[in-house]
DNA sequence: ACCCCGATCGTA
DNA sequence: ACGATCGGGGTT
């Protein structure tokens, strides 16, 4: 077991405060927190920074439309958007209002005894059950769809982000260094 | 109304 | 290396 799991008493939730601020830092920051959904919980392991108007791989680079409406708004939101008429991704957005940014969920590490590793963001959201409808939702404030804190200062690597063809030179992917088995 | 492309995944 | 599969965004 790579983790230990914690009850449901001592998981900090993370707020508001944590996603406004740079998307950089949040990115790298969310690694080793954890991702609760309804019954799942996940170690956050790898991540993605799309962050403002000058971002051509971000869905806003083109400006505001009612799917990408929620990236222009306040930090710690979820955005669930369809890729490749298949899948689903997982982001929350960070930043202040106005500001469209967010951090792609591209790794989790399931908090139970399969300890599965969940390596992309289609397989997430397949595995959990999220769909478009929990986009826009609050997960400052929601109770079973949030971020919780329980490890902190994770040893990370950068890379170029995935399955994008512009600004490949920004080493904007963030991934966990797991501990070994 | 039509067309093109995509922040992916599984198989080859 | 490539096909599946369909919504979003831009254009007519």
């Amino acid at each position: 077991m790579l983790f230990m799991q914690d009850s449901n008493q001592d998981m900090k939730k993370l707020k508001s405060s944590f996603f406004k601020r740079s998307t950089l830092v949040v990115a790298q920051e969310l690694l080793g927190k954890v991702l609760v959904f309804k019954n799942f919980r996940g170690v956050i392991t790898e991540t993605e920074a799309y962050m403002g108007f000058d971002d051509p791989a971000s869905h806003a680079f083109r400006g505001l439309t009612p799917r990408t409406e929620v990236m222009f708004g306040p930090a710690g939101f979820s955005y669930v958007y369809l890729i490749y008429g298949m899948y689903h991704c997982l982001n929350i957005v960070t930043e202040k209002e106005g500001f469209p940014a967010a951090v792609l969920i591209r790794g989790v590490k399931l908090l139970s005894k399969s300890g599965l590793h969940l390596d992309g963001p289609g397989k997430i959201c397949r595995h959990l059950g999220i769909t478009r409808e929990h986009s826009g939702l609050n997960l400052i404030t929601d109770n079973e769809f949030y971020v919780g804190c329980i490890k902190h200062n994770f040893e990370f690597t950068t890379t170029p982000r995935i399955g994008i063809k512009v600004a490949t030179d920004k080493l904007w992917r963030f991934l966990a260094k797991l501990p070994k088995e």
